[in-house]
DNA sequence: CGGACAATTGAAGCCATTCAACATCCGTGG
DNA sequence: CCACGGATGTTGAATGGCTTCAATTGTCCG
Protein backbone atom coordinates (compact mmCIF):
# COMPACT_ATOMS: atom_id res chain seq x y z
CA UNK A 1 0.00 0.00 0.00
CA UNK A 2 2.28 2.50 1.06
CA UNK A 3 5.53 2.50 -1.36
CA UNK A 4 7.96 5.04 -0.98
CA UNK A 5 7.92 6.40 -4.30
CA UNK A 6 9.91 9.44 -3.04
CA UNK A 7 12.58 9.22 -5.82
CA UNK A 8 13.55 12.72 -6.68
CA UNK A 9 14.66 13.27 -2.67
CA UNK A 10 17.95 12.07 -2.22
CA UNK A 11 21.04 13.89 -1.41
CA UNK A 12 24.19 11.93 -2.76
CA UNK A 13 26.61 13.62 -0.24
CA UNK A 14 26.76 12.64 3.57
CA UNK A 15 29.94 14.36 4.81
CA UNK A 16 29.97 17.45 6.09
CA UNK A 17 33.31 18.18 6.46
CA UNK A 18 34.84 16.13 3.13
CA UNK A 19 34.73 19.05 0.55
CA UNK A 20 34.93 17.41 -2.74
CA UNK A 21 34.52 13.88 -1.70
CA UNK A 22 31.65 13.39 -4.32
CA UNK A 23 30.01 9.33 -3.40
CA UNK A 24 29.39 8.32 -6.84
CA UNK A 25 26.23 5.42 -7.08
CA UNK A 26 27.00 2.11 -8.61
CA UNK A 27 25.85 1.40 -11.71
CA UNK A 28 23.24 -1.46 -9.48
CA UNK A 29 21.45 1.41 -7.96
CA UNK A 30 21.39 3.88 -10.79
CA UNK A 31 18.19 4.68 -12.35
CA UNK A 32 19.54 3.61 -15.92
CA UNK A 33 21.03 0.24 -14.47
CA UNK A 34 18.27 -1.55 -15.69
CA UNK A 35 18.90 -0.24 -19.07
CA UNK A 36 22.37 0.15 -19.08
CA UNK A 37 22.27 -3.86 -18.05
CA UNK A 38 20.64 -4.75 -20.60
CA UNK A 39 22.85 -3.29 -22.89
CA UNK A 40 26.22 -5.29 -21.27
CA UNK A 41 27.67 -2.17 -19.21
CA UNK A 42 29.56 -4.85 -17.47
CA UNK A 43 31.20 -6.21 -19.97
CA UNK A 44 32.79 -3.03 -22.20
CA UNK A 45 31.11 -2.04 -25.43
CA UNK A 46 28.70 -4.41 -26.62
CA UNK A 47 27.32 -4.47 -30.22
CA UNK A 48 26.46 -0.88 -29.35
CA UNK A 49 26.95 1.94 -32.01
CA UNK A 50 29.35 4.84 -31.01
CA UNK A 51 27.80 7.53 -28.83
CA UNK A 52 24.83 5.93 -27.74
CA UNK A 53 25.88 5.36 -24.09
CA UNK A 54 28.14 8.42 -22.77
CA UNK A 55 29.45 7.79 -19.38
CA UNK A 56 30.40 9.50 -16.79
CA UNK A 57 29.94 13.62 -18.09
CA UNK A 58 30.98 15.59 -15.70
CA UNK A 59 28.29 19.03 -15.34
CA UNK A 60 29.50 21.79 -13.03
CA UNK A 61 27.22 23.31 -10.86
CA UNK A 62 24.45 26.07 -12.71
CA UNK A 63 25.17 24.37 -15.70
CA UNK A 64 22.19 22.96 -18.12
CA UNK A 65 22.22 19.74 -19.87
CA UNK A 66 18.53 20.02 -21.77
CA UNK A 67 16.27 23.40 -21.94
CA UNK A 68 12.02 23.30 -22.11
CA UNK A 69 11.85 23.23 -25.55
CA UNK A 70 14.73 21.32 -26.33
CA UNK A 71 14.56 18.48 -29.05
CA UNK A 72 14.36 15.12 -26.81
CA UNK A 73 17.40 13.36 -27.11
CA UNK A 74 18.39 11.64 -24.33
CA UNK A 75 17.60 10.32 -20.64
CA UNK A 76 20.28 11.29 -17.80
CA UNK A 77 21.12 9.17 -14.84
CA UNK A 78 23.11 10.65 -12.62
CA UNK A 79 26.05 8.86 -11.46
CA UNK A 80 26.81 11.56 -8.53
CA UNK A 81 25.85 15.36 -7.33
CA UNK A 82 22.17 16.65 -8.00
CA UNK A 83 19.74 18.56 -10.38
CA UNK A 84 16.49 20.46 -9.93
CA UNK A 85 14.42 20.64 -12.90
CA UNK A 86 12.24 23.62 -13.62
CA UNK A 87 9.66 25.25 -15.86
CA UNK A 88 9.42 28.91 -16.86
CA UNK A 89 6.22 29.79 -17.49
CA UNK A 90 5.22 32.29 -20.65
CA UNK A 91 5.17 35.57 -18.20
CA UNK A 92 5.88 34.17 -14.87
CA UNK A 93 8.77 33.15 -12.66
CA UNK A 94 10.97 30.01 -12.85
CA UNK A 95 9.31 27.22 -10.87
CA UNK A 96 10.98 24.10 -9.42
CA UNK A 97 9.80 20.95 -10.17
CA UNK A 98 11.51 18.83 -9.11
CA UNK A 99 14.73 17.49 -7.48
CA UNK A 100 16.80 14.34 -9.01
CA UNK A 101 19.62 12.85 -6.95
CA UNK A 102 22.74 10.41 -7.76
CA UNK A 103 21.01 7.21 -8.86
CA UNK A 104 17.63 9.13 -10.76
CA UNK A 105 17.06 10.44 -14.37
CA UNK A 106 15.89 13.03 -15.78
CA UNK A 107 14.74 13.63 -19.08
CA UNK A 108 12.18 11.40 -18.70
CA UNK A 109 9.40 14.05 -19.56
CA UNK A 110 11.01 14.54 -22.60
CA UNK A 111 9.04 11.58 -24.52
CA UNK A 112 5.95 13.19 -24.87
CA UNK A 113 5.88 15.11 -27.83
CA UNK A 114 9.83 14.57 -28.48
CA UNK A 115 10.37 17.75 -26.49
CA UNK A 116 11.83 18.59 -22.97
CA UNK A 117 9.29 20.05 -21.11
CA UNK A 118 11.52 21.48 -18.51
CA UNK A 119 15.06 22.74 -17.65
CA UNK A 120 17.69 20.30 -16.26
CA UNK A 121 20.32 22.36 -14.08
CA UNK A 122 23.37 21.10 -11.87
CA UNK A 123 22.82 21.96 -8.13
CA UNK A 124 26.32 21.10 -7.72
CA UNK A 125 29.11 19.80 -9.86
CA UNK A 126 27.60 16.01 -11.08
CA UNK A 127 28.43 12.96 -13.06
CA UNK A 128 25.94 12.18 -15.62
CA UNK A 129 26.03 8.84 -18.07
CA UNK A 130 23.73 10.11 -21.38
CA UNK A 131 21.53 7.65 -23.10
CA UNK A 132 20.94 8.16 -26.58
CA UNK A 133 17.88 6.46 -27.23
CA UNK A 134 17.05 7.63 -30.95
CA UNK A 135 20.46 5.71 -31.54
CA UNK A 136 19.55 2.81 -30.26
CA UNK A 137 16.48 3.09 -31.84
CA UNK A 138 18.44 3.52 -35.10
CA UNK A 139 20.61 0.34 -34.14
CA UNK A 140 17.62 -2.00 -34.75
CA UNK A 141 18.13 -2.71 -30.64
CA UNK A 142 15.42 -5.47 -29.28
CA UNK A 143 12.55 -2.57 -28.37
CA UNK A 144 10.68 -5.25 -26.03
CA UNK A 145 12.82 -5.22 -23.02
CA UNK A 146 14.06 -1.29 -23.42
CA UNK A 147 10.18 -0.38 -23.87
CA UNK A 148 8.82 -2.18 -21.02
CA UNK A 149 11.58 -0.24 -18.77
CA UNK A 150 10.93 3.07 -20.24
CA UNK A 151 7.33 1.96 -19.66
CA UNK A 152 8.02 1.02 -16.03
CA UNK A 153 10.11 4.08 -15.29
CA UNK A 154 7.30 6.25 -16.89
CA UNK A 155 4.77 4.67 -14.66
CA UNK A 156 6.58 5.56 -11.39
CA UNK A 157 6.77 8.94 -12.40
CA UNK A 158 3.46 9.10 -13.05
CA UNK A 159 2.66 8.02 -9.79
CA UNK A 160 5.26 9.89 -7.98
CA UNK A 161 3.56 12.79 -9.38
CA UNK A 162 0.20 11.94 -8.30
CA UNK A 163 1.59 11.12 -4.95
CA UNK A 164 3.35 14.71 -4.73
CA UNK A 165 0.42 16.70 -6.19
CA UNK A 166 -1.30 15.51 -3.11
CA UNK A 167 1.56 16.15 -0.65
CA UNK A 168 1.58 19.73 -1.59
CA UNK A 169 -1.60 20.29 -2.31
CA UNK A 170 -4.12 21.87 1.02
CA UNK A 171 -1.74 20.93 3.58
CA UNK A 172 0.11 23.45 5.36
CA UNK A 173 3.76 24.47 5.36
CA UNK A 174 4.65 22.21 8.02
CA UNK A 175 2.97 19.21 7.05
CA UNK A 176 5.08 20.37 3.44
CA UNK A 177 8.19 20.83 5.06
CA UNK A 178 7.87 17.35 7.05
CA UNK A 179 6.64 15.08 3.75
CA UNK A 180 9.53 16.60 2.16
CA UNK A 181 12.48 16.04 4.80
CA UNK A 182 10.80 12.61 5.23
CA UNK A 183 10.91 11.67 1.75
CA UNK A 184 14.42 12.69 1.86
CA UNK A 185 14.98 10.47 4.62
CA UNK A 186 13.38 7.18 3.46
CA UNK A 187 15.43 7.48 0.35
CA UNK A 188 18.86 8.11 1.43
CA UNK A 189 18.02 5.03 3.95
CA UNK A 190 17.14 2.93 0.49
CA UNK A 191 20.28 3.87 -0.43
CA UNK A 192 21.78 2.22 2.45
CA UNK A 193 22.96 5.42 3.73
CA UNK A 194 22.16 7.36 6.91
CA UNK A 195 18.80 9.03 6.41
CA UNK A 196 19.08 10.65 9.73
CA UNK A 197 22.16 12.96 9.02
CA UNK A 198 22.30 14.66 5.38
CA UNK A 199 22.90 17.71 3.44
CA UNK A 200 20.14 19.26 1.14
CA UNK A 201 21.66 20.59 -2.00
CA UNK A 202 19.22 23.14 -2.47
CA UNK A 203 18.97 26.32 -1.53
CA UNK A 204 15.48 27.36 0.49
CA UNK A 205 14.14 29.42 -1.92
CA UNK A 206 14.47 26.19 -4.60
CA UNK A 207 12.44 24.20 -1.60
CA UNK A 208 10.82 26.83 -1.62
CA UNK A 209 9.42 27.12 -5.24
CA UNK A 210 9.14 23.27 -5.36
CA UNK A 211 6.12 23.41 -1.63
CA UNK A 212 4.97 26.35 -2.89
CA UNK A 213 5.71 28.62 -0.19
CA UNK A 214 7.67 31.74 0.41
CA UNK A 215 11.64 31.23 1.09
CA UNK A 216 11.04 32.94 4.29
CA UNK A 217 8.54 30.51 5.21
CA UNK A 218 10.97 27.74 4.97
CA UNK A 219 13.01 29.07 7.10
CA UNK A 220 10.79 29.93 9.70
CA UNK A 221 9.40 26.53 9.65
CA UNK A 222 12.84 24.62 9.84
CA UNK A 223 13.47 26.57 12.49
CA UNK A 224 10.20 25.53 14.07
CA UNK A 225 10.90 21.93 13.61
CA UNK A 226 14.13 22.03 15.06
CA UNK A 227 12.85 23.72 17.94
CA UNK A 228 10.27 21.61 18.42
CA UNK A 229 12.55 19.00 18.70
CA UNK A 230 11.83 17.06 15.76
CA UNK A 231 15.04 17.85 13.92
CA UNK A 232 18.44 19.32 13.95
CA UNK A 233 19.75 22.12 11.07
CA UNK A 234 22.88 23.96 10.45
CA UNK A 235 22.50 25.42 7.09
CA UNK A 236 21.96 23.00 4.63
CA UNK A 237 22.90 20.03 7.31
CA UNK A 238 19.83 17.72 8.38
CA UNK A 239 19.55 15.74 11.23
CA UNK A 240 16.49 13.86 11.89
CA UNK A 241 15.63 13.85 15.42
CA UNK A 242 11.76 12.29 15.37
CA UNK A 243 10.96 10.45 12.41
CA UNK A 244 7.56 9.79 14.09
CA UNK A 245 6.61 12.81 15.15
CA UNK A 246 7.27 14.14 11.76
CA UNK A 247 5.49 11.39 10.25
CA UNK A 248 2.25 12.29 12.16
CA UNK A 249 2.60 15.87 11.73
CA UNK A 250 2.66 15.02 7.87
CA UNK A 251 0.02 12.63 7.96
CA UNK A 252 -2.27 14.59 10.32
CA UNK A 253 -5.28 15.97 8.83
CA UNK B 1 -19.83 11.27 0.49
CA UNK B 2 -20.36 8.74 -2.36
CA UNK B 3 -21.08 5.35 -1.10
CA UNK B 4 -19.03 2.61 -2.59
CA UNK B 5 -21.10 0.82 -5.14
CA UNK B 6 -20.22 -2.56 -6.60
CA UNK B 7 -19.14 -2.97 -9.96
CA UNK B 8 -22.05 -4.58 -12.33
CA UNK B 9 -20.68 -5.05 -16.01
CA UNK B 10 -23.36 -5.74 -18.41
CA UNK B 11 -25.84 -4.25 -16.01
CA UNK B 12 -28.40 -2.85 -18.79
CA UNK B 13 -29.52 0.62 -16.62
CA UNK B 14 -30.44 2.02 -19.55
CA UNK B 15 -33.27 3.36 -18.99
CA UNK B 16 -31.85 6.46 -16.92
CA UNK B 17 -29.53 7.34 -19.60
CA UNK B 18 -31.71 7.11 -22.18
CA UNK B 19 -33.46 9.93 -21.11
CA UNK B 20 -30.65 12.20 -21.05
CA UNK B 21 -28.54 12.71 -24.58
CA UNK B 22 -25.21 11.37 -24.29
CA UNK B 23 -22.92 12.96 -25.98
CA UNK B 24 -20.53 9.62 -27.66
CA UNK B 25 -17.16 10.29 -28.77
CA UNK B 26 -16.55 8.65 -31.79
CA UNK B 27 -13.24 6.17 -31.42
CA UNK B 28 -11.31 8.29 -33.77
CA UNK B 29 -11.59 11.35 -31.18
CA UNK B 30 -11.03 8.76 -28.07
CA UNK B 31 -7.98 8.17 -26.39
CA UNK B 32 -7.49 4.42 -26.73
CA UNK B 33 -8.34 5.24 -30.78
CA UNK B 34 -4.68 4.44 -31.56
CA UNK B 35 -4.58 1.76 -29.81
CA UNK B 36 -8.04 0.00 -30.62
CA UNK B 37 -7.46 0.97 -34.29
CA UNK B 38 -4.39 -0.87 -34.02
CA UNK B 39 -6.33 -3.68 -32.86
CA UNK B 40 -8.81 -3.08 -36.06
CA UNK B 41 -11.34 -1.94 -33.99
CA UNK B 42 -13.12 -1.01 -36.82
CA UNK B 43 -13.14 -4.38 -39.10
CA UNK B 44 -15.33 -6.32 -36.21
CA UNK B 45 -12.66 -8.48 -34.03
CA UNK B 46 -10.05 -9.81 -35.80
CA UNK B 47 -7.55 -11.66 -34.11
CA UNK B 48 -8.09 -10.71 -30.53
CA UNK B 49 -8.46 -12.93 -27.87
CA UNK B 50 -11.90 -13.01 -26.76
CA UNK B 51 -12.59 -10.48 -23.48
CA UNK B 52 -9.42 -8.39 -24.36
CA UNK B 53 -11.18 -5.65 -25.63
CA UNK B 54 -14.14 -4.62 -23.78
CA UNK B 55 -16.63 -2.09 -25.53
CA UNK B 56 -19.23 0.29 -23.98
CA UNK B 57 -19.22 -0.98 -20.76
CA UNK B 58 -22.11 1.20 -18.70
CA UNK B 59 -21.46 2.64 -15.60
CA UNK B 60 -23.99 4.45 -12.92
CA UNK B 61 -22.92 7.54 -11.45
CA UNK B 62 -21.33 6.94 -7.97
CA UNK B 63 -19.56 3.62 -9.40
CA UNK B 64 -15.85 2.76 -9.16
CA UNK B 65 -14.27 0.94 -11.96
CA UNK B 66 -10.69 0.10 -10.10
CA UNK B 67 -9.55 0.91 -6.26
CA UNK B 68 -6.35 2.36 -5.30
CA UNK B 69 -4.30 -0.68 -4.35
CA UNK B 70 -6.66 -3.04 -6.94
CA UNK B 71 -4.05 -5.69 -9.44
CA UNK B 72 -3.65 -3.48 -12.35
CA UNK B 73 -5.69 -4.84 -15.50
CA UNK B 74 -6.40 -2.77 -18.08
CA UNK B 75 -6.42 0.85 -19.23
CA UNK B 76 -10.26 2.26 -19.50
CA UNK B 77 -11.11 4.73 -22.65
CA UNK B 78 -14.31 7.01 -21.62
CA UNK B 79 -16.72 6.85 -24.16
CA UNK B 80 -19.30 9.03 -22.33
CA UNK B 81 -19.39 10.60 -19.22
CA UNK B 82 -16.34 11.53 -16.49
CA UNK B 83 -15.00 10.52 -13.74
CA UNK B 84 -12.76 11.81 -10.84
CA UNK B 85 -9.58 9.90 -9.89
CA UNK B 86 -8.68 10.10 -6.30
CA UNK B 87 -6.56 8.87 -3.23
CA UNK B 88 -7.07 8.25 0.45
CA UNK B 89 -4.32 9.07 2.73
CA UNK B 90 -3.08 6.83 5.33
CA UNK B 91 -4.92 8.90 8.03
CA UNK B 92 -6.38 11.35 6.08
CA UNK B 93 -9.50 12.57 3.53
CA UNK B 94 -9.88 11.91 0.41
CA UNK B 95 -8.37 14.30 -2.06
CA UNK B 96 -9.07 14.15 -6.13
CA UNK B 97 -5.98 14.09 -8.49
CA UNK B 98 -7.90 14.08 -11.32
CA UNK B 99 -10.74 14.35 -13.50
CA UNK B 100 -11.25 12.63 -16.49
CA UNK B 101 -14.19 13.09 -19.69
CA UNK B 102 -15.12 11.42 -22.45
CA UNK B 103 -12.51 10.49 -25.25
CA UNK B 104 -9.81 10.33 -22.31
CA UNK B 105 -7.92 7.58 -20.24
CA UNK B 106 -8.21 6.05 -16.54
CA UNK B 107 -6.09 3.78 -15.69
CA UNK B 108 -2.89 4.51 -16.63
CA UNK B 109 -1.02 4.98 -13.20
CA UNK B 110 -1.90 1.52 -12.38
CA UNK B 111 1.09 0.37 -14.77
CA UNK B 112 3.56 1.31 -11.80
CA UNK B 113 3.84 -1.86 -9.43
CA UNK B 114 0.65 -3.29 -11.12
CA UNK B 115 -1.08 -2.07 -9.11
CA UNK B 116 -3.80 0.83 -9.23
CA UNK B 117 -2.27 3.71 -7.26
CA UNK B 118 -5.81 5.61 -7.13
CA UNK B 119 -9.64 4.83 -7.39
CA UNK B 120 -11.65 6.27 -9.98
CA UNK B 121 -14.98 6.93 -9.86
CA UNK B 122 -17.99 7.85 -12.16
CA UNK B 123 -19.21 11.52 -11.79
CA UNK B 124 -21.96 10.56 -14.40
CA UNK B 125 -23.43 7.51 -15.75
CA UNK B 126 -20.55 6.55 -18.38
CA UNK B 127 -19.48 4.57 -20.60
CA UNK B 128 -16.49 3.47 -21.13
CA UNK B 129 -13.96 0.72 -22.93
CA UNK B 130 -11.69 -1.75 -21.36
CA UNK B 131 -8.20 -2.70 -22.70
CA UNK B 132 -7.18 -5.67 -20.88
CA UNK B 133 -3.56 -5.40 -21.49
CA UNK B 134 -1.91 -8.94 -20.27
CA UNK B 135 -4.62 -10.86 -22.68
CA UNK B 136 -3.31 -8.66 -25.48
CA UNK B 137 0.31 -9.62 -24.25
CA UNK B 138 -0.58 -13.43 -23.63
CA UNK B 139 -1.57 -13.32 -27.32
CA UNK B 140 1.68 -12.44 -28.17
CA UNK B 141 0.52 -9.24 -29.84
CA UNK B 142 3.26 -7.69 -31.58
CA UNK B 143 4.62 -5.68 -28.72
CA UNK B 144 6.56 -2.61 -30.64
CA UNK B 145 3.81 -0.06 -31.76
CA UNK B 146 1.43 -0.99 -28.70
CA UNK B 147 4.18 -0.52 -26.24
CA UNK B 148 5.62 2.93 -28.15
CA UNK B 149 1.56 4.08 -28.16
CA UNK B 150 1.74 3.41 -24.10
CA UNK B 151 4.72 5.12 -23.78
CA UNK B 152 3.37 8.34 -25.67
CA UNK B 153 0.34 8.31 -23.39
CA UNK B 154 2.39 7.71 -20.30
CA UNK B 155 4.90 10.73 -21.53
CA UNK B 156 1.60 12.77 -22.17
CA UNK B 157 0.71 12.53 -18.48
CA UNK B 158 3.83 13.24 -17.23
CA UNK B 159 3.85 16.64 -19.30
CA UNK B 160 0.20 16.93 -17.76
CA UNK B 161 1.36 16.36 -14.29
CA UNK B 162 4.26 18.84 -14.40
CA UNK B 163 2.04 22.00 -15.67
CA UNK B 164 -0.45 20.88 -13.31
CA UNK B 165 1.72 21.09 -10.60
CA UNK B 166 2.97 24.63 -11.35
CA UNK B 167 -0.69 25.70 -11.93
CA UNK B 168 -1.98 24.21 -8.16
CA UNK B 169 1.81 25.45 -6.23
CA UNK B 170 1.81 28.87 -5.61
CA UNK B 171 -0.54 30.15 -7.77
CA UNK B 172 -3.73 32.68 -6.28
CA UNK B 173 -7.10 30.69 -6.13
CA UNK B 174 -7.92 32.79 -9.01
CA UNK B 175 -5.62 32.05 -11.20
CA UNK B 176 -6.20 28.42 -9.98
CA UNK B 177 -9.79 28.53 -11.12
CA UNK B 178 -8.93 30.56 -14.19
CA UNK B 179 -6.46 27.83 -15.23
CA UNK B 180 -9.19 24.97 -14.41
CA UNK B 181 -11.53 26.49 -16.47
CA UNK B 182 -9.14 27.17 -19.23
CA UNK B 183 -7.92 23.48 -19.29
CA UNK B 184 -11.46 22.13 -18.91
CA UNK B 185 -12.50 24.18 -22.29
CA UNK B 186 -8.92 23.22 -24.03
CA UNK B 187 -9.86 19.46 -23.28
CA UNK B 188 -13.14 19.63 -24.54
CA UNK B 189 -12.10 21.20 -27.78
CA UNK B 190 -9.51 18.72 -27.85
CA UNK B 191 -12.59 16.09 -28.12
CA UNK B 192 -14.72 17.43 -30.55
CA UNK B 193 -17.39 19.60 -28.04
CA UNK B 194 -17.60 23.00 -27.70
CA UNK B 195 -15.02 24.75 -24.96
CA UNK B 196 -17.58 27.95 -24.85
CA UNK B 197 -20.39 26.83 -23.02
CA UNK B 198 -20.08 23.56 -21.10
CA UNK B 199 -21.57 22.08 -18.30
CA UNK B 200 -19.00 21.00 -15.30
CA UNK B 201 -20.24 17.32 -13.91
CA UNK B 202 -18.30 17.41 -11.18
CA UNK B 203 -19.43 19.10 -7.46
CA UNK B 204 -17.99 22.35 -6.43
CA UNK B 205 -16.08 20.10 -3.38
CA UNK B 206 -14.45 18.05 -5.74
CA UNK B 207 -12.97 21.06 -7.98
CA UNK B 208 -11.90 22.59 -4.42
CA UNK B 209 -10.32 19.27 -3.46
CA UNK B 210 -8.66 19.40 -6.91
CA UNK B 211 -7.43 22.95 -6.97
CA UNK B 212 -6.83 22.74 -2.99
CA UNK B 213 -8.96 24.89 -2.11
CA UNK B 214 -12.54 25.49 0.02
CA UNK B 215 -15.11 24.92 -1.63
CA UNK B 216 -16.83 27.95 -0.45
CA UNK B 217 -13.51 29.74 -2.18
CA UNK B 218 -14.79 28.27 -5.48
CA UNK B 219 -17.86 29.24 -5.18
CA UNK B 220 -16.86 32.89 -4.52
CA UNK B 221 -14.14 33.07 -7.57
CA UNK B 222 -16.46 31.97 -9.51
CA UNK B 223 -19.29 34.31 -8.51
CA UNK B 224 -16.36 36.82 -8.90
CA UNK B 225 -15.23 35.41 -12.39
CA UNK B 226 -18.65 36.47 -13.79
CA UNK B 227 -18.72 39.84 -12.06
CA UNK B 228 -15.94 40.54 -13.59
CA UNK B 229 -18.12 38.94 -17.05
CA UNK B 230 -15.58 36.81 -17.60
CA UNK B 231 -17.74 33.65 -17.73
CA UNK B 232 -20.86 33.09 -16.98
CA UNK B 233 -21.90 30.54 -14.72
CA UNK B 234 -25.59 29.07 -13.60
CA UNK B 235 -25.18 25.96 -11.46
CA UNK B 236 -23.33 23.48 -13.47
CA UNK B 237 -23.48 25.26 -16.65
CA UNK B 238 -20.88 27.67 -17.76
CA UNK B 239 -19.71 29.68 -20.72
CA UNK B 240 -16.53 30.90 -21.51
CA UNK B 241 -17.52 35.06 -22.02
CA UNK B 242 -13.40 35.84 -22.27
CA UNK B 243 -10.52 33.20 -22.80
CA UNK B 244 -8.36 36.04 -23.32
CA UNK B 245 -9.22 37.41 -20.14
CA UNK B 246 -8.92 34.08 -18.27
CA UNK B 247 -5.66 33.56 -19.68
CA UNK B 248 -4.05 36.84 -18.36
CA UNK B 249 -5.45 36.07 -15.14
CA UNK B 250 -3.86 32.71 -15.31
CA UNK B 251 -0.41 33.18 -16.15
CA UNK B 252 -0.33 36.82 -14.51
CA UNK B 253 2.77 36.33 -11.79
C1' DC C 1 39.42 40.01 4.09
C1' DG C 2 35.54 41.93 1.58
C1' DG C 3 31.73 41.71 -1.22
C1' DA C 4 27.80 39.29 -2.99
C1' DC C 5 24.53 36.28 -1.96
C1' DA C 6 21.82 33.24 1.21
C1' DA C 7 19.46 32.72 5.35
C1' DT C 8 17.20 34.37 9.39
C1' DT C 9 14.15 37.29 12.01
C1' DG C 10 10.54 40.89 12.83
C1' DA C 11 6.22 43.43 11.82
C1' DA C 12 2.28 44.48 9.07
C1' DG C 13 -1.19 43.21 5.83
C1' DC C 14 -3.82 40.20 2.87
C1' DC C 15 -5.91 36.18 1.23
C1' DA C 16 -8.06 31.96 2.06
C1' DT C 17 -10.24 29.21 5.62
C1' DT C 18 -13.56 28.28 8.96
C1' DC C 19 -17.95 28.47 11.03
C1' DA C 20 -22.47 29.61 10.42
C1' DA C 21 -26.77 30.78 8.18
C1' DC C 22 -29.41 30.70 4.27
C1' DA C 23 -30.73 29.51 -0.60
C1' DT C 24 -31.21 26.40 -4.24
C1' DC C 25 -31.32 22.08 -6.62
C1' DC C 26 -32.90 17.51 -7.32
C1' DG C 27 -34.55 12.91 -6.50
C1' DT C 28 -38.22 10.70 -4.11
C1' DG C 29 -42.65 9.57 -2.80
C1' DG C 30 -47.14 10.98 -1.92
C1' DC D 1 -47.78 17.03 -10.52
C1' DC D 2 -46.42 19.02 -6.46
C1' DA D 3 -44.48 18.85 -1.89
C1' DC D 4 -40.90 17.44 0.78
C1' DG D 5 -36.13 16.64 2.63
C1' DG D 6 -31.39 15.91 2.05
C1' DA D 7 -27.60 17.33 -0.52
C1' DT D 8 -25.29 20.91 -2.70
C1' DG D 9 -24.22 25.65 -3.41
C1' DT D 10 -23.98 30.58 -1.94
C1' DT D 11 -23.05 34.35 1.13
C1' DG D 12 -21.37 36.81 5.42
C1' DA D 13 -18.13 37.71 9.30
C1' DA D 14 -14.17 36.62 11.95
C1' DT D 15 -9.88 34.22 12.56
C1' DG D 16 -5.40 32.79 11.33
C1' DG D 17 -1.58 31.34 8.34
C1' DC D 18 1.34 32.75 4.89
C1' DT D 19 3.36 36.43 2.33
C1' DT D 20 5.55 40.69 1.78
C1' DC D 21 8.68 44.19 2.90
C1' DA D 22 12.57 45.38 5.40
C1' DA D 23 16.56 44.92 8.22
C1' DT D 24 20.13 42.02 10.11
C1' DT D 25 23.12 38.28 10.38
C1' DG D 26 25.63 34.54 8.40
C1' DT D 27 28.14 32.02 4.73
C1' DC D 28 30.79 31.11 0.74
C1' DC D 29 34.63 32.19 -2.59
C1' DG D 30 37.12 35.34 -5.02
Amino acid sequence: MDKPIERHLFSGDVSKSAKKKHVEVECQRCGLGALCQMLGYGEGDVALPEGTLLRRQPVSRGETIFRSGDPFRSFFAIKSGSFKTLIVPPHGQEKVIGFHFAGEMVGTDGISGNLYTCTARAMESSNICELRLEKLQQAGYPEPELQERIISILGDEIAFSHRLNATLVRQSSEQRLAAFLLSISTRMNERGISGSDFRLSMSRSDIASYLGLASETVSRILMKLQKLGMIKIRNKQVRMLDPDGLERLANSG
